[in-house]
DNA sequence: CGCTAATTTGAGTGACTTCAAGCACAGTGG
DNA sequence: CCACTGTGCTTGAAGTCACTCAAATTAGCG
C-alpha cells in the first residue's frame, strides 16, 4: 500500500449519502475526515490479518477488498466481499476483540483508515449514528444466521447457484450480463464452502442447461429465474 | 404463556450485573422496569415467530429458549440458544426488520418483554448503553462468523464435538460431568446442521471411545481434551 | 532491449473413495 | 402409546488425487 495523492475528503465523497455516516453534522463529518489517513491497496495487499490488533476501521473508497476467515489447514472460508462504501474491521474495534477476520483487497483499492477513538466518540455524541452502526451489524448478523442455515442445509448445487445471484445483487451484472466481479473458482469455493473441482464441474453443468455462459472468469447469468429455482429461493 | 404472579423487579434482578443494562441509570431501569411485561412460558410456547413483526424485545428471567431458523422442507437450522441474563429478538427489532428467527422455549422460562420505544429511548439518552448493544451484536456476529467457518470446513464428527463443548460453556456440568441443558438428538443434529442418525451413531461411538457416558438425554463429557482434539480446537 | 524459455497459476477432467443422508424397522420408556 | 432412540443397509453427493492444458508472469540471454 502507499498514501494517497489526494486523500478524498468525506464531505464530498459519494459514500457519505448511503452510509452509515449519513447522520453526522458537518463538524463531526470534518473531525472524521482530519483524523484519517487514505491509502491505496494493490491487488493482494493485506489490509488487516486475523489475530491481530487493530486500532480503527477502513472505509472503502473504491475497489473490492475480500474478508475471510482461515480455517484448517489454511483453507479460507471468504465471510463477505466490501465494495465502496463499505466499511471493514468495525466488528473488532467496537467488539475490543482481535481481528477474526483477515481482510485482503482483490480489486486495487482506495481506503480511508478511521481511528478507533474517533469513531467511539462518534458513539458518545451521535445517538443517530449509533442506531445506523447497530442496524448495520444486526442486518449482518441477519445475513450470517441465513447463510448458516443455508450451508448446513442445502446441497453445493443449490449454494453455488444462490452465490452467483448474491454476487449479482451485490455486484450486478454488465451489458453482457457478466458478473462485474471476478473471482477465481477457488474463491467461490471458499464462499460456497467445498472444493474448487465441484464448483467447476458445477458451473460446467450450469452451462450445459443454459443458465450460465462461461468465458474464462467472465460469467454471465442468461437465466436469473432459473438460478433461483435451483437456489431455492 | 400466562402473566407472572411477582413481576421481577429490573432492580433486583440477578441478571443486572452482568448484561447490557448494567450502565442504565436508576431512573432509566426504572422506565424499563414499569414499561415491561413479564409472562412465564412452558415448554414449547413460541415466543416470536419467523418473518413476523416484533415490537419489543425479551430479557430471559428464567429458563431456555431455542433461537432458530427454518429452512428447506421445514428442517430446523438452531443458531443459539438463550438463558437468564440473554435478551432475544433485539436483533430484529434494531434493524427494523421482520424476525428472521423464531424463539421457542425448551425448559419452562420467566421473560420479560420491554417494548421497542424504551430500547430505542435507551439507545437516545445512554451512550454507554448503546456501547454494550453494540459489542453485544459484534460478539455474536464474530461467533455467527466461527460458525460458517465451522460448518463449511470441519466433519460432522468435529462440529459434533465442538458443540459438547460449546454446550458445555454456556450452560455447564453438574457433579457428574453430566450437560446441564436436556436436548433430544434432533435438536443436536439441528445444531449441527445434520440427520439425527448420525449424531445418534457418532456420540455412540464417542462413548465407545470413552469420551462421553449416555443415559438418555444424559450426556457426561468425561474425557474434554479428548473432545476438543477431535473437534480441532 | 526484444524475444524466447521457464515457471507459475488457474481451469478443467476422469477415476476413485468416503462420508453422511435416507429409508426401513426395532426397541424403549415417560 | 406415541415420541424418541438406536441399528443395519443402501445410495449418492461431494471430496480427494492425479493429471492435462492454457494463459499469464517472470527470468534468461544473445
Amino acid at each position: 500500500m502507499k498514501s494517497v495523492p489526494h486523500v478524498p475528503i468525506c464531505d464530498e465523497c459519494i459514500i457519505k449519502g448511503h452510509s452509515i455516516f449519513k447522520d453526522l453534522t458537518t463538524d463531526q463529518l470534518d473531525s472524521v475526515h482530519y483524523g484519517k489517513g487514505s491509502s491505496l491497496y494493490k491487488r493482494g495487499n493485506i489490509v488487516y490479518h486475523e489475530g491481530h490488533r487493530i486500532n480503527g476501521f477502513y472505509c472503502v473508497q473504491d475497489g473490492i477488498v475480500k474478508i475471510y476467515k482461515t480455517g484448517i489447514d489454511g483453507k479460507e472460508q471468504i465471510i463477505r466481499f466490501a465494495k465502496p462504501g463499505d466499511i471493514i474491521g468495525f466488528r473488532s474495534v467496537l467488539s475490543k476483540e482481535l481481528a477474526c477476520t483477515t481482510a485482503k483487497v482483490i480489486e486495487d483499492s482506495v481506503l480511508c483508515f478511521i481511528p478507533s477513538e474517533n469513531l467511539f466518540q462518534l458513539v458518545k455524541e451521535n445517538p443517530a449514528f449509533s442506531m445506523q452502526l447497530m442496524q448495520l451489524t444486526c442486518r449482518e448478523l441477519g445475513e450470517a444466521n441465513n447463510f448458516i442455515t443455508d450451508i448446513a442445509q442445502k446441497t453445493v448445487r443449490e449454494r453455488l447457484a444462490e452465490i452467483l445471484l448474491i454476487l449479482m445483487d451485490t455486484f450486478g451484472l454488465d451489458s453482457d450480463k457478466v458478473l462485474k466481479i471476478s473471482l477465481t473458482r477457488e474463491e467461490m469455493a471458499n464462499m460456497v464452502g467445498t472444493a474448487t473441482e465441484s464448483v467447476i464441474r458445477l458451473l460446467s453443468e450450469f452451462k450445459l442447461d443454459g443458465l450460465i455462459d462461461l468465458h474464462g472468469r467472465k460469467i454471465s447469468l442468461l437465466d436469473i429465474p432459473g438460478l433461483r429455482k435451483i437456489a431455492n429461493m
